[in-house]
DNA sequence: GTGGTCTAGACCACG
DNA sequence: GTGGTCTAGACCACG
């Protein structure tokens, strides 16, 4: 099975999409606490991108405290640590639900579609992911 | 009180943030069809930016069928008709939808409190703004 | 060969006509899906217009769903797909239409006369465009 | 029956929709050669528009050949004579239609569907104005 | 080298 | 007074 997947033709950045991606395998379980992520080398050969665009995906990763450097022996899935205050984590996930409806509504969508919509996505997400 | 607001330090193109400030402004009915935007140059003015910026704004809008123009006589917001096809307008929020997912979930939150998220913020919408 | 062509003293706006041509080389077949367009400050260095205006008419070419952005690398045809209804493409095409006919008529054309241009003209138009 | 009709909320000038409604009234017999139009200013306060914005579409249209001040008598439509030679007129049409091809068959219609728009449409068009 | 965004400012069309 | 188009030029993001 591919870990990853990524879409060239996107309009949405290369590094971008790792980023998701690596978050999306935590999200769903694929990828749990203590797990190695691919090499910065070997993920780079994989997906045909530029290495330093991975390198630019997990130091981000990092930053955010999703994933955690082992110097020199690659990354891992950081074990859960909260490194935004409740304020700011509700914040970032705020930011991207606004517009998020603003569209959806505008569209024609009702609200019972969106929530809809939303459920349907969040059904792919494993449980133990939370923890 | 001030119909939209914008950031001007953000990540969000400025064109994008009045997007969905109108866009926002409908899906609550503070802005319902025919109802005039401000002017270009007004807004521009108000929100110091390039007219420019305003006017990118406004004609996307407009190729999305959610405002008008009046000829001479600015902007309003256009009466509900569906362009897209269900297809298309589905592609359009699940794009915004699964990194919303895969943001929250990485963040720590429970997929039922991203629904609670998305719920809370769904009461804001006007029901006349629907279909 | 020249791919595309402009009039600078025309009453019909730079950034249309460049759009106008770049739709007319996909229905003529000489762009396919997967074609790369020219670069957008390339192609403005050959008509002699500013980037800006050619960053416009590709940017509307995305929204319609015409060609796609590679981020980096440029522009290509899309793959063909439907957006827009049925009611809305046809909306857009009457609009033409109905103007069309008026000027051709009170140029005094006959309405045999007005199908034989469309249809000579509709010749030049690539099989492989279509559906 | 009102013979000429305007959309204020349509991004076509109302000087253009009035020249273009007049073209259509004489395309299909609604008006003939002889025949008074409506004054300047009794048109303007049928329609509700400026005064000034009937008489720049009476103006054009009288430069185009298609109606005759009858100075101080008001307007009446002209007699057909050509003032275009055969090549300007062919040239006007195919501007028209080129750009009409183009949008549609990069829309989706096939030749055949973009033939039928046309036809359908000049059913509507009086055999008689093209004496 | 590719595109994306934005500003400052001009000039024109419409009414 | 309304918007539409265009240029010149800057600065940034992505790879």
């Amino acid at each position: 099975m591919v870990l990853f997947q990524i879409t060239p033709g996107s309009d949405v950045p290369l590094f971008r999409q790792i980023i998701d991606q690596v978050r999306g395998a935590i999200a769903q379980g694929r990828l749990s606490p203590g797990d190695p992520l691919p090499s910065v080398r070997g993920l780079a050969a994989e997906l045909v991108v530029n290495h330093n665009t991975v390198a630019k995906a997990y130091s981000q990763l990092v930053r955010d405290g999703v994933v955690e450097s082992q110097q020199g022996r690659g990354y891992i899935v950081a074990s859960r640590r909260e490194i935004y205050t409740k304020t700011e984590r509700k914040r970032r996930v705020t930011a991207l639900v606004t517009p998020l409806i603003n569209e959806a509504i505008t569209l024609g969508f009702s609200p019972e579609e969106v929530l809809e919509l939303v459920q349907r996505e969040l059904t792919k997400v494993s449980v133990d992911s939370k923890g």
